[in-house]
DNA sequence: TTGAGTACCATGATTTCCCGTGTATACCTA
DNA sequence: TAGGTATACACGGGAAATCATGGTACTCAA
């Protein structure tokens, strides 16, 4: 992985589900789409998976051929196979970065994770989430205190690193 | 690790958020970036963390590459594993040196740390840190202090290289 | 013929780029 | 070794480019 995402931002979601994405996030989909060349807009893919994912994840096109070339290495007809493909071939939108740098979420997309005003994006990796700030906050943040309450008061996190277990 | 950080000291933040940073840094910088080759300003990443942190961490990239292999050699999808890479992949900021030695802090960081006029770097090792001056002062200098003072007067703080703990 | 989706245009604010200056340090030579 | 010269540093300022965001008009299709 060359380039990596990195960084979280809010911005506005119009009423036409317009929204910039963070400039940072746009030059790594630029370097990570085969087809882009300084001029055109880069392209990338959405995967909105199953009923229960509260986000979008966003994939560069050089990420997610990675995942197609995986899902075809499975054997044809088994059920993981069949199972990835509904998930990474039909619950995924094809979109592109427009040319004022924001991307333009359906509705249906919107609807999903009851996208509304604003969204927060969040870097992962070769990936980057799109996520309703209130709902990243309950879910999220709740998950992470929970965990964090098991450790003492003045537990470093980054001790984690060092081969500490989970 | 190549060479290490050193030294701490003062330097001015402009009203852009412009801050030169020690000059040994950024030999110390360079060394570390793969991509660096003379004539080029060196890439480095920072790391601010959860809103409790009160200073930022700037790693080289090389050292910020050694913690993404620990963060991926962590189980996929466990919570230490999300922590991590919610604070290095998200609460993080890619960056580089400019020409003239200094270093961009958005407003978003500067805020966090209430940087404002003046910052202070201190040398960690592989990674340096940024301080608003008054918060180091009050929050650091008086915790290690603390810290020494449970030692008898005589205490030689190099004892504790051979397996002190804290 | 209403409403979602697309294309184009507009604007204030931030960020980047380029250039300048005073001072301290390193180097060099008589 | 005193004095001069070339660099490297820390810092400041203005112009230009980029960013985030809003609006209007147009195009399909239900």
């Amino acid at each position: 992985m060359a380039v990596r995402f990195r960084g979280e931002s809010h911005h506005k979601v119009d009423g036409k589900g317009r929204v910039s994405i963070p400039a940072s996030f746009r030059r790594v989909l630029e370097g990570s789409d085969p087809d882009w060349t300084d001029g055109l807009n880069p392209n990338l893919v959405i995967v909105y998976g199953a009923s229960s994912q509260r986000y979008l994840e966003c994939y560069t096109i050089e990420a997610i051929n990675e995942v197609d070339d995986k899902i075809a290495a499975l054997p044809r007809g088994s059920q993981p196979r069949r199972m990835l493909e509904r998930m990474f071939n039909g619950q995924s939108h094809a979109t592109s970065v427009d040319e004022t740098g924001r991307l333009v979420l359906p509705q249906k997309l919107r609807e999903k994770i009851s996208l509304d005003g604003e969204a927060f994006f969040l870097a992962t990796g070769d990936t980057f989430q799109i996520w309703n700030p209130e709902t990243f906050e309950r879910e999220e943040a709740a998950k992470t205190d929970a965990w964090l309450d098991e450790f003492p008061e003045d537990f470093d996190p980054l001790t984690l690193l060092d081969g500490g277990a989970g």
